[in-house]
DNA sequence: GTCTATAGCGAGATAGAC
DNA sequence: GTCTATCTCGCTATAGAC
């Protein structure tokens, strides 16, 4: 593996930072320390706070894609991709109890700063939106329930994420990971087959 | 009425600033630009930024146990008061689009921050908690199933306020309203009976 | 590409006049 | 109780040597 270069570990370890401690309270000093490098050697990669903080969106936009694609490359029915989704929760557990949502606890970060930032970090909502709504469609739902169905476990897990962190309550979590992966197996449409190519006449 | 002292009207100020731009980027120049004072007089209510922190926490506290007693004075049966609780969602809709959930934004602020007032702000959590694990207990739930469900409603509210923040979507605030309060109804034991006081022999 | 040095600003906090 | 003046600190950002 080749060395990363100073810009990819500045955007790195600024991914990290923004989320362990939030990006107002994340200075260039923070990071600066974590990468090695001096503050003046920073301005050279980039100009401002906010440049970082758009290529640490793009990072995470990136990654996102990466993962949803995966899931999608699995060959799994799309119930099992969005249980897929439902279990970040477990698997992503402890950072959740420490630190929130990463994408939750940005962009609420943003629109209390009124940051213009704030539309990127929503876009990443939106890529789960989007993701999420396709898996409901792919399993018989028309456009409006899959999207509105979508939301609600997107909503279901900040919920989640948000009462996790403040009580630092795994067991609750679990319980909330379960409930949601219920409510997710209730909505299967008595008239739709997962395991059909989805195909729909109307 | 008599005018308050400037005491008072610096907690409430900041009450709101710290709801509405998030306590870290509130700073004491706000505050007293908002009050009227020199940021001089500041210091002779208050030695510390901590110190307005606790007050206004402190005043939050007070307000929604306030606000839990008169729901609960109404005598309306305890489903009904959770619902009081749901439906805060809808009366707070415009804050909620724009700055979130004041509980969930703080506690989410100052655990990022690892802010010695945490708990403090964790205990506005607990107060819901116990207020609704209450309710659900006077439904006829026993303590484990009521605390559970306590936590579900709290997660739901949070979630919603955090989507509908972001997405700034009104339609979505009311429908997860509507699911949460259906959810609510399906809750109720077939052996409770609300309009009959609480008395459980076992 | 990386460094040191420093400008410029706003923050929290203090001292002392009135 | 309220003010002005000021201190110190850390932050973003810049300039210029190497």
């Amino acid at each position: 593996m080749p060395p990363a270069s100073t810009r990819q570990t500045i955007v790195e370890v600024a991914d990290r930072l923004f989320y362990e401690q939030g990006f107002e309270s994340t200075s260039f000093a923070h990071i600066a320390a974590q990468v090695n490098i001096s503050r003046g050697n920073f301005y050279y990669h980039f100009r401002t706070k906010d440049e970082i903080l758009q290529a640490v969106i793009a990072l995470r936009m990136d990654r996102t894609r990466g993962m949803l694609a995966a899931w999608e490359g699995e060959g799994a029915d799309p119930e099992a991709r969005i249980r897929s989704f439902i279990d970040l929760l477990i698997a992503n557990r402890a950072k959740i109890m420490r630190f929130g949502c990463p994408v939750g606890t940005l962009c609420n970060e943003l629109a209390r700063l009124d940051h213009v930032a704030q539309g990127d970090a929503n876009a990443l909502f939106t890529l789960f939106r989007t993701w999420l709504a396709r898996q409901f469609a792919a399993l018989g739902h028309d456009p409006d329930a899959a999207d509105a169905h979508a939301l609600h476990v997107l909503a279901g897990s900040q919920g989640v994420a948000a009462l996790a962190n403040a009580f630092r309550d795994e067991a609750f979590l679990r319980r909330e990971v379960d409930a949601l992966a219920a409510w997710l197996q209730a909505q299967r449409p008595a008239t739709a087959d997962a395991s059909r190519p989805v195909s729909h006449p109307g």
